[in-house]
RNA sequence: GUGGCUGUAGCUCAGUCGGUAGAGCUCCGGAUUGUGAUUCCGGCGGUCGUGGGUUCAAGCCCCAUCAGCCACCCCA
């Protein structure tokens, strides 16, 4: 097997099994945006390298170790999208969808990190984003967790996850309570365990997450970032813990919840599930005011977040939902195989909403029931020698018990308009 | 990147003490010459992940490598 070609680690197919999985999660997520009135966006899968050290953050990992970086022939050093952010920020500056105006956008589309794959984290992987601009007020930070949490219930897995919410203050706040936590630590740095004494140096604020017992244990009296938000941070949080309160959303306050991207800056968020291991982020998002002006922008307020396909996938394949059948209607025809055609033809000009699946290639009609019923088709419409002859057409129901009937050919897209009308 | 578990038919797996490979499902055909799904019968299908080594003999033991999975790291 490995002497034949195979794909790269990390970077799976999605064969026809899964895809209409995946393409009954897409229309939904769609759906759900379209109905709030945000708008698609696409940009390339490549960009250069410069845009995401400048908006990651030159010492995260990502930057560091994960990025799919090379240089082209030109010499420009370009790098497959780790994540949507950067790019959507970049098209809304190159193009003016910035100045004066509010923006609320999406996308979907492949990332790329090079990571050690796992079930729910590969190395390409699916995202969908949403990013909004122009908006300060909590108003809109509630108005994107509400849309994750209708989407949850229309995708049926609102049992299946959980809110968790935090704020990181404005980047003066963030500044004083590192200072804080970082002179906390560095007296009890023999108690942490050796990432967190690396994260110390470099992104303190991670310590807080961290899963080593030892760490836990001297980060219990560690000074809390909540105490030291601003007014306005404090008055941009509570206007959102309001607002979901107002609305029902649930919601478990984290003060360890922190981001790996430095961007993020007072409100975020993360939708976790406890059903995929250590995968258990299915949604993340938070504010990230200063990223527009850090890429060389005005100062325009942002919030947004990002879904993990593969997680969600990995979810919805838990409970499977009901799915569309291959085909409604399967076209026998074992003597005439144009005659089939024509009649596949012709249903799906009168019915344009129905899917009929016609028989091509060999096979008796035993053989092509048996491929009828496989398509999960609801009729299998026979027309062979003796149906020609006389007209019609020899209709079998393969789910349930009906018995076969013949119906005219020319009453044949009525009466089957009839049965799908009333069976749906 | 670190540590661990696992790789046998298209899929899910069994394979005893090291003695030259098996089941179920799928697929194809038949029982039923014009009828699926159920039942019965038959058939197709394998360089045991790959490369080395030990041995008279390796799916099984050893080494390396690749891949999947689990945890860490990181993160959607």
């Amino acid at each position: 097997m490995s002497q034949k070609l195979a794909s790269i680690r990390g970077m799976n197919d999605i064969l026809p099994e899964q895809s209409s999985l995946w393409q009954w999660l897409e229309v939904r997520i769609q759906s759900v945006l379209d109905r709030y009135g945000y708008q698609e966006i696409r940009m390339p899968i490549v960009e250069h390298t410069e845009l995401f050290k400048r908006s990651i953050g030159e010492v995260t990992d990502i930057v560091e170790k994960e990025m799919y970086t090379f240089n082209d022939r030109n010499g420009d050093s370009l790098t497959l999208r780790p994540e949507g952010t950067a790019s959507c920020v970049r098209a809304c500056e190159q193009h003016g969808l910035l100045y004066n105006q509010v923006q609320r956008l999406w996308y979907v589309g492949p990332m790329f990190r090079h990571e050690r794959p796992q079930a729910g984290r590969y190395r390409q992987f699916h995202q969908i984003g949403v990013e909004t601009f122009g908006m300060a007020g909590p108003d809109i930070d509630a108005e994107i967790i509400l849309l994750t949490a209708r989407l949850w219930r229309e995708l049926g897995l609102s049992s299946k996850v959980r809110l968790e919410l935090n704020s990181l203050g404005s980047s003066e706040d963030r500044a004083r309570y590192r200072e804080a936590l970082v002179a906390y630590l560095s007296e009890r740095i023999d108690q942490l365990d050796d990432d967190s004494k690396r994260r110390l140096e470099r992104n303190p604020l991670r310590v807080l997450d961290s899963k080593d017992v030892g760490t836990r244990a001297a980060l219990k009296d560690a000074p809390v970032l909540r105490d030291f938000l601003g007014d306005d941070a404090k008055a941009h949080f509570d206007g959102l813990c309001a607002a979901l309160d107002q609305a029902g959303v649930a919601y478990q306050l984290n003060p360890a919840l922190v981001r790996g991207l430095d961007y993020y800056g007072k409100t975020v968020f993360e939708w976790i599930t406890d059903d995929l291991g250590a995968q258990g982020t299915v949604c993340a998002g938070g504010r990230y005011d200063g990223l527009v002006e850090q890429l060389g922008g005005r100062a325009t307020p942002a919030v947004g977040f990002a879904m993990g396909l593969e997680r969600l996938v990995l979810l919805l394949e838990q409970q499977r939902p009901e799915l569309r059948p291959q085909a409604d209607i399967y076209v026998i025809a074992p003597d005439e195989k144009t005659a089939g055609l024509l009649l596949s033809e012709a249903l799906r000009d009168a019915l344009p909403e129905l899917k009929i699946q016609s028989h091509c290639g060999a096979g008796g009609l035993k053989a092509q029931m048996k491929k009828a019923d496989k398509s999960g088709a609801r009729f299998a419409l026979i027309l062979a020698e003796q149906e020609i002859a006389k007209g019609v057409v020899g209709i079998k129901p393969l789910r349930g018990n009906g018995e076969q009937q013949e119906v005219a050919q020319a009453a044949l897209a009525d009466w089957l308009a009839t049965q799908f009308a009333s069976g749906e």
